[in-house]
DNA sequence: ATGCAAATGCAAATCGTTTGCAACTGGAAA
DNA sequence: TTTCCAGTTGCAAACGATTTGCATTTGCAT
């Protein structure tokens, strides 16, 4: 069940046919975005990268995303403090719950708030381009 | 009706009695985030701050609003892009739409939003300790 | 295979912010 | 009031994340 491969050549073939050259670096920045179940920042990406093809380098990294973001392929999130970290843009629109003790990444939906981000908007006289939402806790302890 | 500065006063007071000097630089800082109706970011406190004290120094602005921060006289936000800005923590929590074409800053609170992310936190099994949540848009044009 | 624009690695630059340090000062105590 | 010293300052240098200039490679259309 070589899904991975055959998903990963049609990720590929999508770029090329919007004009971009398939690299060394950039397969490999691919290949980790297509497996990566977390949202992992330049240095991390870097450092997995590394792994795959030891000559990449760190401008590399950040020149590729920089590209798959205008190319919409990714999304990059500024969480509050560190760096910008980075993920597949494939699945649906989601936003994030932080765990400020730990740093986990919770992914949650709610059709619910993005309606009512558009009322609000609509009813201050705007279209809303794009959101953030974050929201910063800690695990409920006790009962 | 110089409310204004008893207002002003009385700020100082609060500090003082909280251990916190009240020296010139902070002085002028003071009075300009008691006056501002907007979101200025350090550079520009900076700027209205030379107006008052033309000593005063860039590395104190940053140091003042972190010692305002820690005690809770001022909110920092870092909106998509730009440089943090800052505001007074006095009035209730309210959340922030970005013109993205004029950079305008513009307020609003949804006591509905608000509790909605307390579901959704309660329902991943965590406690919100703070939270962010800012739209992007451009005046809806036409009619 | 060939040619060339696009992409690379490296080092240096940038931006916002923080920090070390020696000089200065607010304000409690005498 | 004067004294005193921990807290505060300005300055310049350091910082971390990200970007950029440039000379050198490389993908890929021909
Ligand atoms: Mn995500
Ligand atoms: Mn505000
Ligand atoms: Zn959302
Ligand atoms: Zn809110």
């Amino acid at each position: 069940m070589d899904n991975e491969a055959r998903k990963l050549r049609e990720y590929e073939q999508r770029l090329r046919d919007e004009g971009v050259r398939i690299t060394r670096p950039r397969r490999a920045i691919l290949q980790i975005l297509s497996q990566a179940a977390d949202h992992p920042d330049a240095m991390e990406l870097f450092r997995r990268a590394l792994a795959i093809d030891p000559t990449i380098s760190l401008s590399t990294v950040y020149r590729t995303m920089k590209l798959l973001e205008d190319k919409g392929e990714i999304q990059r999130h500024a969480f509050a403090g560190g760096p910008a970290r980075f993920e597949q843009a494939a699945g649906e629109h989601h936003d994030h719950l932080i765990d400020i003790d730990t740093g986990d990444v919770i992914e949650f939906h709610s059709e619910r708030i993005e309606q009512l981000q558009d009322e609000i908007a609509h009813r201050l006289g705007y279209d809303i381009v794009h959101h953030r939402f974050e929201l910063y806790g800690c695990r409920r302890k006790r009962k």
